[in-house]
DNA sequence: CTGTTAGCGCCTTCAG
DNA sequence: CTGAAGGCGCTAACAG
């Protein structure tokens, strides 16, 4: 059996009057006389009866959807952004439909197509890293669509972002290690395509400056965020004749699983070499020691970008302006960088 | 400027043919005249059309949409059984909606009134820890949209369910901390309204008795699954003038949280107290001691539940059938439970 | 092979 | 206050 919903025409049979009155009655129209209006809403409730979205959208042309392109859902950090978009969504009436690519270029193409087939009043995208071509997103600006970034931005697209000062907390990130007497600190950096990563490492490049140490490229990796790599990379790094006593790691997961390997090559952390991830992802306060890294409000963004959009919507795409706000982030202190006495298991 | 999008009506004037020829030739019906086809498309590749899905909803009585009601989205899990179900979903042409409810019931209700008005075709439904009226979820059952539960299920509702054996691997989880050597084996238990819950539990005391040891309530738990109330819970464990010498959490958070306070209290892991999990969550591996847990088919539980439900669509309500799919877990044994060797940082 | 017509569910004129 | 008619974008049935 076809799934039966029930609509306007059986409410009007059933109490045997016209559509559009129950129409009316529906959306509150004031004209409807209140003994009609309560025999109607009190029917409608008895029956489940739920306005069917779809015709109301065929005729304004907006389909209470927004839309949301994430390349990930593995860390912590996309799924929450989603919650905090869709809390400020949900206030609005807007629902929320999220693709994830997997990282992947052609997923994340065909999932935009489908956002363009839904109808979606707006976009919120964080690219894949992969992503170097942007005609599949350009399509909704052409198209009026609102857009908004967060995260993982495009550049060459005026369009309102949501972003973090990437360079900025680099920048302390590493300072930090400096001040705690780091002399060789290491980055394993991102893909250069995306600008995060590029702000990051340019942080690490001037808090090196500054502080009169010089840059040595030996120290810097720039990799694809493939986990699996980053053994090759911190042996090599650390089987250096002369090894950093610092890893600035572009992000939380890349920190973890350098902690794991450099526990497994047997040396310490932090005497041997100070770790500092990025992110403040779930897990990199519990893991030991706990991980130095930079803390970003991660609700706040997709609550930040989805108000953007909201506020994009129905306007007139000429006074939509290419505003790039910058969210706050605060380096967190752990273990991995301070030798904490930490009231634990005795070793 | 409200979004500006192509229609079938555009393309048909602009080449000055019949809308029917062009919706012919975009459905890729045979009968349109090779020359004809070819200006079409090529037309509507370069305006970028793309057909309004909600007119042929609106036709075909479908949304191509199916709902994902689950509790939260902090934890790896939740995020990754949707990752799987929405793969499993592309597939087959239809996109996903997902919401999360915080683990709260009266937006659980809302948010799947939600999905009512956008006329999903199914939903698959994890209930929150608060939920035990189930009428939001029957109405689905009655306008014959069917509904898959998957994790934490609803034991009254005769639809197909997707769950791991959460008796059985409770058992073995418990029997791997009797056959390790202990004997007071506590248990922080869910909330007794999830059948979850209450499976787990039963896992335990079976494994218990079965092994000759008496179940006693002080070691027995039950809490909401409020992580900061575990602290309290923890210190009474270990403050009883018998304390426990092993503790199975109900879930990776609880038993995380407890490693944590019992590293607070001086305590070894997992000499002086072994634990043990639930979940295998993200985390679980680099925490320290590792945490011994069970591991779930996380992805595969959302693609399993997205498969029974697609085939629901379309089908008979009366061929529907309530199967319910256990899929297989593994109990994975780290260094909370057993001491081990590690080839890591020299204590 | 192509055009015309009707209708999906709803809302919005326009007439009573 | 209420009813009838038209149309949103598309497809399907019915003519050519």
């Amino acid at each position: 059996m076809k799934n039966h919903q029930i609509t306007i025409k059986d409410i009007a049979r059933e109490l045997n009057i016209s559509k559009s009155t129950v129409s009316r009655a529906l959306t509150g129209h004031p004209s409807v006389k209140s003994e009609t209006r309560k025999a109607i809403l009190e029917l409608a409730e008895q029956l489940d009866y739920q306005r069917n979205m779809m015709s109301i959208s065929l005729i304004t042309n907006k389909s209470y959807t927004i839309g949301i392109v994430v390349p990930e859902f593995i860390t912590s950090f996309f799924p929450q952004v989603v919650v905090g978009a869709q809390e400020e969504a949900a206030k609005a009436g807007y629902n929320v439909l999220v693709s994830q690519s997997n990282d992947d270029y052609a997923t994340e193409v065909a999932n935009t197509k489908v956002m363009l087939a839904n109808r979606v009043d707006g976009i919120m995208v964080s690219i894949s890293k992969e992503t170097r071509n942007f005609d599949h997103l350009k399509i909704f600006q052409r198209k009026g669509i609102p857009i908004v970034f967060f995260n993982r931005v495009c550049d060459e697209m005026a369009v309102p972002k949501v972003v973090i000062d990437d360079y900025d907390a680099a920048y302390h990130a590493v300072e930090h290690l400096v001040l705690s007497g780091r002399k060789r600190i290491a980055h394993l950096a991102g893909p250069e395509v995306l600008a995060i990563s590029r702000k990051r490492l340019n942080g690490y490049i001037d808090a090196l400056k500054k502080h009169q140490i010089p840059v040595s490229d030996d120290l810097v990796i720039p990799y694809d965020l493939n986990l699996s790599k980053v053994k090759i990379y911190i042996k090599h790094l650390m089987g250096l004749e002369n090894p950093p006593d610092a890893l600035f790691a572009v992000n939380d997961p890349t920190a973890i699983e350098s902690m794991r390997v450099i526990k497994e090559l047997g040396l310490r952390i932090p005497e041997d070499i100070a770790i500092v991830g990025f992110g403040n992802n779930y897990g990199s306060d519990f893991i030991e020691p706990g991980l130095t890294t930079v803390n970003q409000p991660v609700k706040e963004i997709g609550k930040t970008a989805m108000t953007l959009l909201l506020g994009l919507i129905d306007k007139d795409t000429a006074q939509w302006r290419a505003v790039t706000k910058t969210l706050d982030t605060e380096l967190i202190i752990r273990g991995s960088t301070i030798k904490q006495e930490l009231p634990q298991s005795k070793r």
